[in-house]
DNA sequence: GCGATAAGAAACGCAAAGTATCTAAAGAGT
DNA sequence: ACTCTTTAGATACTTTGCGTTTCTTATCGC
């Protein structure tokens, strides 16, 4: 319970009120998605009223921006089913059951905007381009590998850290629907298993010549 | 000209209309983007008026998915500079050069009503994951190497041949600007080269196999 | 308790969506 | 050439939500 007693005029402010606008913000995300989500609908759920929410935030994209940066998933353990694909499936897995069709939406409708205010797009770049928990579950799973000699040593580029979400993403974004297993045995078994030979290949030659 | 003389007024009809809509739809969007593009507007621009438009299509992203299909570059010939990574330098550079910020907002824009509608995710979908000109460029390109011996032969999965555009455009849309000449160089070299020497790696295994 | 700060309520002007109504022009059929 | 059907184009309307302004008053620091 926030407010005191009922009848009575309690007023949040600062951080408390803060807290209570992006929690609305984020369940009016899960409820109504991206694109009908408005600012009116955030404040009446908040109890609040729009001025409130315009005074800390520029506009919808950087409310939902600040409110996902509260509700960022715990990455688990990494998974280690004792081989490369078993691992990598695992990881795809997890991704596209947190992608999913909200994230997607909210991803897109935020990038959308992103490219009229260059301050939503550094917040959006910084959020998705950044090393972050899940590159470093990859990085584990890959030396797992390495570790049980499945692959050879092998660099992984950040570009390469992030093909997972990337490749997830872009699947659930062009097809509008979270990825279905089938497609993630093919993202794991067609592309991302194949690279990682190939990287170590590269690196492998780079060490003998 | 189409119209007869100035201060008569002509009307015109069916294909004739549709296609000077479509032609203000496009020139709109390459004025103002996909987010400050409106139906007002593009009636205004092709001399009509809203419900001529509602009649047609059933929004701004039908409207603006059906400008675009008529306005899809031409693929022009395979690269062919003599080495794999060569080709998919100029394949890739092609690419970000052509999925210039206009037609990334717009991919964005329309993804992001693709989740409410799904005809428009469909008509996305099909327009993004369909074998296209590029992908055959893909395939020219892989074979042209094998050809020369660079590579062994190797199959490509439909979503490798994909990835370059998905690539491009996953870099384009979270960085907010067209991918940059190093950027292109990395994705060749760190991904796509790499991903095309590690499938054709798990060929040879099995043909071995 | 006093004054500064900021929350909350209400209303505004604006833009654009999408719809409805009406007219008259284009084209088809005779 | 005349009629009839279709539909373009004009206009206006309702709705929704944005982003802002104004005003009151609750809350906090002192």
């Amino acid at each position: 319970m926030r407010g005191r007693v009922t009848g009575t005029k309690s007023r949040r402010r600062g951080a408390q009120l803060e807290q209570a606008i992006l929690d609305a913000a984020w369940d009016e995300l899960r409820e109504v998605g991206y694109s009908r989500l408005t600012i009116e609908a955030v404040a009446a759920r908040a109890g609040t009223s729009k001025p409130v929410i315009y005074r800390r935030w520029g506009g919808r994209a950087e409310l939902v921006l600040a409110a996902w940066a509260r509700n960022l998933p715990v990455e688990p353990e990494p998974p280690d089913t004792g081989t490369l694909r078993g691992d990598l499936h695992t990881l795809f897995s997890r991704i596209a059951h947190r992608a999913d069709t909200m994230m997607n939406e909210m991803v897109a409708g935020v990038m959308g905007e992103a490219f009229r205010h260059p301050e939503v797009a550094a917040l959006l770049g910084e959020r998705l381009a950044n090393p972050s928990p899940l590159t470093d579950t990859v990085r584990t799973i890959v030396d797992n590998a390495v570790r049980r000699g499945e692959l050879p040593p092998v660099d992984l580029p950040p570009r390469v850290l992030r093909l997972p979400l990337d490749l997830i993403r872009t699947e659930s974004m062009t097809c509008g629907v979270p990825a279905v297993d089938e497609t993630v045995e093919s993202l794991v078994n067609d592309v991302y298993v194949p690279l990682l030979h190939g990287l170590a290949a590269v690196g492998d030659a780079v060490d003998q010549g």
